[in-house]
DNA sequence: GCCTACATGTAGACTGTCTACATGAGGAAC
DNA sequence: GTTCCTCATGTAGACAGTCTACATGTAGGC
């Protein structure tokens, strides 16, 4: 997966995981492989900072939890986060929408096939 | 159309539109416009860089002539830049499933709502 | 002691897109 | 004859999000 491909795409996967319920950084890491039968490798270097950066805008709040002995952040989605959301969905329809019209293959012959 | 999604699909997209015949930089911006519906409005300082860039990787290759008293770079794909679009092709195939399924909400409800 | 999995985080490199500007011809208006 | 729009190409520098690589620390197996 071309790492450039992601730029303007990682909120909209990061909020999207996140609206089944809070997550930790590291959860979120799994959730989007699984989601994604693997194809998915996003480095905690991309998903922390994202996150932090969401929250900072409004879309995520976070708290800490000591589970096993071991610290998390907790992220949930907030209601501007999933207004956010809805609108990171239809803008992927229409980007994706546009951009397979345009890869779309419509090489017509217009005379022998 | 948020500038970052671009990133990464911009040589799927002049890949594509020149797969039909060669075209030059101005007529592959208006080429865009029309194939996306008005969606797309990529500026000249996106295309003709990246068409250099196409060109400089050997994906394109170009020609000047004077149409009209007027100068034009007119590009054409080479053999690896139609291999290079097939690619590219599959891997937006790929891209637009995992974000796709990811972003489908499949939030089923497993006990009250 | 050493290794792996879990868990979070930062610094700095990288790179492609964008804004803004520079250049110049053709043609219509007036 | 200069003003304005369209056509046409190009560059410099800003911008910003992702990546690599590193730093830190706990838990648990062996």
């Amino acid at each position: 997966m071309n790492p450039d491909a992601l730029r303007g795409h990682m909120d909209a996967l990061l909020l999207s995981v996140l609206e089944r319920g809070p997550l930790h950084g590291y959860a979120i890491i799994e959730a989007l492989q699984e989601r994604s039968g693997g194809v998915l490798n996003v480095p905690t270097g991309t998903v922390y900072p994202a996150l932090r950066r969401l929250e900072r805008i409004g879309h995520l709040d976070s708290e800490w939890a000591t589970v096993g002995g071991r610290k998390r952040r907790t992220y949930r989605l907030t209601e501007s986060g999933r207004k956010q959301l809805e609108g990171e969905r239809s803008a992927w329809r229409e980007f994706a929408g546009v951009i397979g019209s345009v890869l779309r293959a419509d090489v017509r012959p217009s005379s022998s096939g």
